[in-house]
DNA sequence: TTTTTTTACGACACACGTAACAATG
DNA sequence: CATTGTTACGTGTGTCGTAAAAAAA
């Protein structure tokens, strides 16, 4: 699991297919389908049930979802306090 | 940045040396001395005084520290959760 | 001089985009 | 058949470990 992987993730969740979300993280749609499968694999399940026309996540992928988001507000935040720092 | 990044950092952070992370880490020090200045490139600043003899964090150094244990500790959580929920 | 960190380097794995294919509705 | 997701594949970048150099103590 990477940093990466998350992003795409949440793009794919918030966006409802693979094929939006190649938008918000500025990629292709292999790459989405790689990333998330990735993922699954990592996790050991899968994170959405690909048979209706919009994405529709399970239960793994729910559960994910909230702590992916967290996780990367607090990489945001860490960043912004550690370039906030002063040298030294 | 990286979550390996992270893992690196808090290693070095947390044993007082990037010889001694190499344990921690499972790598040899020239990687946790890549890492490390990765970290420090995308963050725009040192995270750590080299001139001691044990490794001095910066205040980004500290600053980073607590973020970053809170996001490992986090990610090991939603594994864990995303690992026991159910399929489906 | 001993210990720690960095740099140089070759090898391998990962991640990318294009394009062809499959599946879904 | 129109749209979305996946697979195959070639290419470039990232990451690894070894070994040599540099720096610190």
């Amino acid at each position: 699991m990477t940093i990466e992987d998350l992003r795409y993730f949440i793009a794919a969740y918030e966006s409802g297919s693979f094929k939006s979300a190649t938008q918000a993280t500025g990629s292709v749609p292999s790459n989405v389908s790689w990333r998330i499968r990735n993922l699954e694999g990592s996790l050991g399940g899968k994170l959405f049930e690909r048979k209706h026309r919009r994405l529709q996540p399970t239960r793994k992928g729910m559960r994910l979802y909230g702590h992916a988001k967290t996780v990367m507000a607090m990489l945001a935040e860490a960043e912004r306090e550690v370039r906030l720092a002063r040298e030294v």
